[in-house]
DNA sequence: AGGGTTTTATTGAACCTTCAATAAGCCGGG
DNA sequence: CCCGGCTTATTGAAGGTTCAATAAAACCCT
């Protein structure tokens, strides 16, 4: 049990500074490879996310359920980008065999297309304004710190609200 | 010389892996953030910053552009934040005296003590979910990271596109 | 001083995400 | 069997962001 009569402790100013830095890192980061990928496919960073997964899957298709916790995004959400998509051409729904409520997104042979060409523009971002301007080691400590926040917050749920 | 004849370069494992936990971490830090603040104050986690960039200014006011600066965001996307925020009483718009153009946004009183109490919101969730997960090493080399990543957005031009 | 260019901020529409409500299928206990 | 409760996915509206167009003031420069 946490005495947190006290836990409205402010940052010090080194983790102010990293937090600021990570904020306005993250904004710059995400705008940036989420206009590169429009301009030159047409396609925004979540939609391309979705046609990762999707690639990754045996079948090449999911569960919307299961794109939807994969990427941490929300049913609802998940559905709107996949009807733009279908609409698009990149997916088609398929109904769930084992289970009547299902829905699963399958990729199109179009979507695998241009997830290939995407694919080169995409990776290219992440290594030239993210990988290649990091050390291995501090690349790895991302990683390491992201991987104990997920954990964190997906093992606790929301609506606890333990005070 | 580089034979980038080839810079389709994938990310190792190890990389993607990093990259994976950095995009989904970030997705549910930002939410959780934001969805705290909403619930506890019915405040956004960007007028929340805006808050804080207003505060820390001397007399509490900031022209619009050095805010959309200090917070990466579009003027665009500013001007409609601090619109809301005015109608909600937490700021106010004064016409700048040394440029006719300008706008500077000012800190209401109200917008000063919403601030003091969302503080102490905002401040434990970064600590709970974020900064008391990592070791201090971890989180300074994020802040290192990102740090460089903004350093080379904000020097390279979007429209510049060397190749 | 005047006219073209640049900077500042706003506007409204399009787009994307969230939220609350809804429909439909599953599942377990009586 | 069937009823109530849970899970799955969708829907439409409200909220927030981006984008292109606009207006107004500053700047420049000859």
């Amino acid at each position: 049990m946490k005495t947190d009569t006290q836990d409205a402790l402010w940052l010090d100013a080194a983790q102010q500074r990293a937090w600021r830095a990570y904020l306005v890192g993250t904004t710059l980061l995400m705008d940036r490879l989420d206009r590169d990928l429009r301009e030159k496919h047409d396609l925004s960073l979540p939609e391309y996310e979705i046609l990762v997964r999707l690639s990754e899957a045996t079948d090449r298709r999911l569960r919307m359920a299961a794109l939807a916790d994969s990427l941490s995004h929300s049913r609802s959400r998940v559905t709107h980008t996949v009807s733009r998509m279908e609409r698009a051409g990149l997916v088609t729904r398929v109904a769930c065999v084992s289970d009547g409520r299902g829905v699963e997104a399958r990729l199109t042979d179009e979507g695998f297309r241009l997830l290939e060409e995407a694919a080169h523009t995409h990776v290219r971002g992440v290594r030239e304004h993210l990988v290649e301007l990091a050390s291995d080691d501090d690349f790895t400590a991302v990683g390491r710190v992201f991987d104990a926040v997920t954990d964190h917050l997906v093992s606790a749920q929301p609506g606890l609200d333990i005070r």
